[in-house]
DNA sequence: CGCCTCATTGATCGTTGTCAAGCCGGGTGG
DNA sequence: CCACCCGGCTTGACAACGATCAATGAGGCG
């Protein structure tokens, strides 16, 4: 698709439901239906199913931190600047995540955040989250909740990521993704599209596209992965998992 | 600390101020005082001064989560198992830092944390914190701050270890330490104490030992860091800042 | 004194980065 | 339609950085 989604189409201000139909993420969202204790307060927080298109800005690195925003379908990739200048990803965000939660210290974006592909996300206004959130406890529970996961999430990668192998960090990736694009879509396809490209998924894992194409040939091999015309396939999950630790 | 909002607005009663003489934390530790607006409610909350022996756990990992700890004097590592076996540091702790930051997706420990020398913590009882932000927006917000340090440093962290050469991350390290220490005690004294055995500075900087004592020894050779008995100098911060980009 | 852990230094090996060339697919313009 | 280009990807040759293995030294404690 490509994408003729303008600026001047965003949906304003669209709060009703009908804005959540055909979001891959109905199910599971806690934004698609009322909280039990809301009374409609809550209406000013989100604004529903903004569009981005692929290789477009979300936010840039050093702006006032305003929003976060989950990822209703498509995919995202946050980037800093090494001292040096190049760039390096510091993370994927797909249906369900949320992005922005680096800005929470000291109320900055600290990343470039891309879409991968042509991407829609639910925005969040942050202060007014906040201002609910003395009212109402599950909804502090939840923000809490899932700066937990983020955190989480920080603290694995980075215990794993630079001491394992090449191979097994590459393995480990997919693995990661491959759960979480099941999770998130009820239908557990075997066949997955790799939604960002291979350069971000090597500059993410701390090694060359190179190295990366090497591995993935490797891992080929071994019959531990396929991976044609940008879908991939796990054959041997439970082996994968024994070699990666996951 | 830098944020007076949250400081003015911790609504903490002192059970025995007598409890924080002597601590180094106590011009700016928000636990120091009772603040106006707290009716003595939050006196339950926290357990001051409790001391952890050197090489002592505080808390281990996979063992539910009750509490978060701010780190008044001395130092704790955090450390996990890699698949293979083997253990790795995961942070550092100084005076001022909170720990436990990692148990709150799941509401279990994820790391073990041990005191590198003799140390002294407040508990927080995280359930009581929680109960009481719905009434205290400023404790609200303290937390997410606190917790958005936490995310940030992880972030920094995640993006330059691995990417930097093993002698930039050194540098790096010992640039950091000096920062977070003279932060935190008043006295920016030149000579400063090493909280940690150079095994687990290895172990946190991802390499070995030996390639640690090597960069070390380059360090000293040129004239950008002096280490001697467990006291270490930064003699030319500027040059050492350009280096690491920090 | 012996034993232990931690730290340092040297020699060698292997994984990964660097540099270079070639391939493939999509897009554009002739 | 084809020629061309260009970015993304792949593969090869080589070099370098850091890990591994091994030996030694330094300090704490019975």
């Amino acid at each position: 698709m490509k994408s003729s989604l303008a600026r001047s189409e965003w949906p304003v201000a669209v709060t009703t439901a009908r804005a959540c139909d055909g979001c891959g993420l109905v199910q599971r969202c806690f934004l698609a239906r009322p909280l039990p204790d809301d009374n409609g307060e809550c209406r000013d927080i989100v604004r529903r199913r903004y569009p981005i298109a692929r290789g477009e800005r979300l936010y840039r690195r050093n702006t006032p931190f305003t929003s976060l925003f989950q990822v209703c379908n498509g995919s995202l990739k946050t980037q800093r600047e090494t001292p040096e200048g190049d760039l390096v990803v510091t993370g994927f965000f797909l249906p369900g995540d949320v992005v922005g939660i680096d800005a929470l210290a000291d109320r900055q974006y600290q990343s470039d955040a891309y879409a991968n592909i042509d991407t829609e996300v639910c925005q969040l206004d942050f202060e007014r989250l906040l201002s609910h959130c003395t009212r109402k406890p599950g909804l502090n529970a939840w923000i809490i909740s899932i700066i937990g996961s983020y955190v989480r999430r920080k603290d694995c990668d980075l215990s794993w990521s630079c001491s394992l192998q090449t191979h097994q960090r590459v393995l480990r990736f997919f693995l990661d993704l491959h759960d979480r694009l099941t999770q998130s879509s009820q239908a557990p396809s075997s066949r997955l599209a790799l939604p960002m490209k291979k350069q971000d998924i090597a500059s993410y894992l701390h090694m060359t596209p190179e190295t990366l194409s090497r591995n993935l040939a490797q891992l080929r091999r071994q019959g531990l992965l396929q991976l044609h015309e940008n879908r991939f396939t796990l054959p041997d999950t439970t082996r994968a998992r024994a070699i990666t630790g996951l």
